[in-house]
DNA sequence: CAATATACATTGACAGGCGATGTATATTGT
DNA sequence: ACAATATACATCGCCTGTCAATGTATATTG
């Protein structure tokens, strides 16, 4: 990440929930749309993404699948459990209150 | 950290040189304010706190003395360095691009 | 005079991020 | 034709920051 290291480390999970919200994805166009969203601030590490989903299928947020697309490089789709979309819910929350807290806090 | 573990991870120095650009202040005290100035959200943690002090200083960012009170504990003061209050003006700036990204990305 | 608050400090475990590395297919410039 | 580059997934092992647990010492208070 070009937003430092670990200034997003906690939050990785909730960017990737959120990229999923809209419609399924898979990771390298994910990260491909977290980087050109963030005007390049934000590059998600392979080694980050995949280990992030398999977190976060292991925690029951994601589901996953193979794609069929018949020509390119095979693709392993994700989307949203329910239980994914509460914790993307919980997470913006507890984004909100981060933020306001670090503004009061470096005011 | 009630506002969870590592959320706010790379951002506790940050927290602490804000703290200490006031004026010099020592362990107990800094984390007595934050959680204040933060209603008991960020509660930083001795461990936490004390390697970060190491850190900084050893990075050049604070300096450390042993005050002279005459009754109670003892206490050891931290104060800014020059290089830390340049550290604090660029980790501030970090925040707001942080802040707008992540903006961005959950909106 | 025991309990609690103030105050500093270290150790060891844990978890997330990521560089390095590996595999495989598709496209594109020369 | 074919080398280079892009697309796409995956794992291993290291590094670093956080924190529970533990220890020390002094001051206050019911």
């Amino acid at each position: 990440m070009t937003i430092s290291a670990d200034l997003l480390r906690g939050y990785t999970d909730t960017i990737i929930l959120r990229q999923l919200a809209g419609a399924d994805g898979y990771g390298y166009g994910i990260s491909r749309d977290v980087a050109q969203k963030s005007n390049g601030m934000v590059q998600l590490k392979e080694a980050t993404l995949y280990t992030a989903f398999r977190r976060m299928e292991e925690n029951g947020y994601i589901r996953s699948y193979w794609g069929d697309e018949e020509t390119g490089a095979r693709r392993r789709y994700y989307s949203l459990t329910e239980p994914g979309r509460e914790k993307l819910a919980e997470d913006t929350a507890t984004w909100e209150e981060t933020r306001r807290v670090m503004d009061t806090l470096l005011a």
